[in-house]
DNA sequence: ACCGTGATGTTCT
DNA sequence: GAACATCACGGTG
């Protein structure tokens, strides 16, 4: 079952934690490929002084202000991208940073394209997790409610969650400390182990 | 294990 | 022209 729309019109911290534990699937010409959602980050756009919309519309978080269940792809560092999903209310410039899978299926794939056998090396990362994906320019915008862009979510077990602080926005100052950031308690395949044990949730 | 560094290009000031 | 929601690699301990 794809998640419906409705699962990401929710408050964005919700959708966020509750992302853990679903099932991303990408499908190209090369194949389908498969991995549990482990690891995410919440940015909560125009409140966020993280957020790439904390400054309002632009061109590159264009997609941040339609409607929610889309991709908002970036690039950083001028080599990695990475993959985001548009949450909240429609215009509400707010998204989840999916940080890291559990690699599922396809993952003869996905090691060729990051060039690694470890398995929990496949997609432990932003930029790791769109390389094993082939996620890219291309799939800006991309509607995740339907098969048709060959980037969805279907409904997995839900997970116990850890939360801690988010990854790279020392920048931020106060809100680099916020506790938007929710993995997959005890998982292998984070980027990184959660900072300190936080508030827990099941 | 941790730390420093370089790669690379788009976006926004 | 600076900054950047990163990663891989090579050094040291």
């Amino acid at each position: 079952m794809i998640l419906p729309r409705a699962f990401y019109e929710r408050d964005t911290v919700t959708v966020a934690r509750d992302l853990v534990g679903q099932i991303l699937i990408r499908r190209t010409q090369e194949g389908i490929c498969a991995g549990r959602i482990v690891e995410t980050e919440a940015y909560l756009g125009e409140r966020d002084p993280a957020a790439h919309s904390y400054r309002g519309r632009t061109e590159r978080v264009r997609v941040q202000f339609g409607p929610a269940g889309h991709a908002y792809v970036y690039l950083i560092y001028g080599m990695y991208w990475c993959l985001n999903f548009t949450s909240g209310p429609a215009g509400v410039p707010e998204v989840v940073l999916l940080r890291a899978l559990e690699p599922i299926s396809g993952l003869k794939l996905m090691s060729a394209r990051r060039r690694t056998d470890r398995d929990t090396a496949l997609c432990s990362g932003p930029g790791k997790l769109c390389r094993a994906m082939a996620v890219g320019r291309e799939q800006y915008g991309a509607d995740l409610c339907r098969e048709q862009d060959g980037l969805w979510v279907e409904a997995g077990e839900p997970l116990a969650t850890d939360t801690s602080p988010r990854i790279g926005v020392d920048y931020a100052g106060e809100a680099a400390a916020w506790p938007l950031r929710f993995t997959a308690r005890g998982s292998r395949f984070l980027s990184r182990p959660p900072r300190s044990s936080g508030d827990t949730h099941v």
